[in-house]
DNA sequence: CAGGGGCTTCACAGGCAGTTCACACGTGGT
DNA sequence: ACCACGTGTGAACTGCCTGTGAAGCCCCTG
């Protein structure tokens, strides 16, 4: 059971401080991944892998927002939420394996910030951490604008939500993930390699063409022609672009 | 004229130079995926398939830091470490296969400066290397450089895109690497096989003058006589190099 | 447990890019 | 000025890269 805490930058008292990610989970791979991705968006990340962990971490020193996984050694996510929203109002982002568990969670009434189901990508995690960071203390959170246009396409990371001329596109994950990851810099190359990890979490295993399969149906969604491409770009040899030439 | 914007780079004795990082394992595949991200954060690389070999590269250049693997071919990776640290006080990040074996190797007091288990992300280590180095020199390692500018030209890695006067023009891969080799830095020669190699990854196979073939076409594209040329100058008996005279 | 959706992998075809070759031209040395 | 050798160049050849449809697999759903 591992457990991180992140952070992203906030002022305080006129002095520059990283929000803390607390992260909660017994799967050390996904704490490592996670870990990786808050730090390279400006997050301070602590760890614990069991509940009894995670509340002595939060006892030392609170963190801005915890990421707990449901299943946890010791004390479970559940149990935890209802402790450190008590008794230090934190924000909680709870991990769950299946998508049916979040129903019943939200039935019984647990109060965390939001939800996250597994197999989610390092990318939607920091995306909802930035947004219910935003929510809570509605402040300027740096970089992750809530949503990107490039041409008459919309996509909202917040809302998870593709539109091109007002149009609502239906995507899968995959296809969201690919093509968010992309628009969040225009104009910038994604090696396949590049896009595999944000889409997996991981870049060593997986085949690479089957980047160019979720291409393949993306650009078929948002009605894109490869020979003549007004979103989705191939950049021959390297990989993929959206945008600008 | 030459202007640079940003760069992963060192002074030395006047002269910059990229931090060169040696990637020691067996699997061709993670080498191949440490590689692309390491370069892409402004990185040179050089690689290594098994023990000896790591010691035959290191012999004829000491590198910044050395990624090695423990499980290797011919000699293992804490026998290396020993070595190298020994004989070229050369920072070193040991990859182990198991989580366990970290204690156990901290326990044996190898030495190294840094361990990675896998299975790690490539953000990870990369982020673990720029902390090894900021911590042996003490130095702040900027990011990858985004752009340089030649005269008029400028070459923006991350877009993968060349603008002459702003005009964007449109190069191969190839075409791109190579600019983009020589133009790292400006006014130093390259060789063709060294190009060659910077092209392709492999310099042992391949014509040389399948060099000038790229180079001609390159010419064309950005507009320069080899006559008179304002980017690309010919070293007679030598190379090429982009830049000043 | 049958159905469906989504992710992955595979095989094939077409096209673009890389390589090679041969010859013309320029360079530098004698 | 001549010669030898390195370089510029256009065209043919080869090979790799990408686009694509279909099949397999796994997980979730009803």
């Amino acid at each position: 059971m591992v457990g991180i805490i992140v952070t992203l930058r906030r002022l305080e008292a006129g002095v520059v401080v990283n929000r803390t990610v607390l992260v909660v989970d017994d799967n050390a791979k996904i704490v490592e991944v996670l870990s990786a991705y808050l730090k390279s968006e400006g997050f301070d990340v602590r760890t614990a892998a069991d509940g009894p962990s995670a509340v002595a971490s939060v006892a030392e020193q609170r963190p801005d927002i915890a990421l707990l996984d449901i299943m946890l050694p010791g004390i479970d996510g559940i149990e935890l939420t209802r402790r450190f929203q008590r008794e230090h109002d934190l924000p909680i982002i709870l991990v769950t394996a299946k998508t049916e568990e979040i129903d019943r969670l939200i039935g019984l009434e647990i109060g965390a910030d939001d939800y996250v189901s597994k197999p989610f990508s390092p990318r939607e995690v920091v995306a909802r951490v930035k947004a219910v960071l935003r929510r809570v203390d509605g402040s300027h959170i740096p970089d992750a604008p809530s949503a990107i246009e490039v041409g008459d396409m919309r996509i909202d990371n917040e809302r998870r939500e593709v539109t091109i001329a007002g149009e609502v596109v239906e995507l899968t994950r995959t296809e969201f993930e690919l093509l968010a990851t992309m628009a969040s810099h225009p104009g910038r190359v994604y090696g396949r390699l590049q896009l595999l990890e944000a889409v997996s979490g991981d870049a060593f295993e997986g085949y690479e063409r089957t980047i160019d399969a979720h291409v393949k149906n993306l650009r078929k969604k948002i009605g894109d022609d490869p020979r003549n491409p007004r979103y989705v770009r191939t950049v021959f040899g390297v990989g993929y672009k959206v945008g600008t030439d």
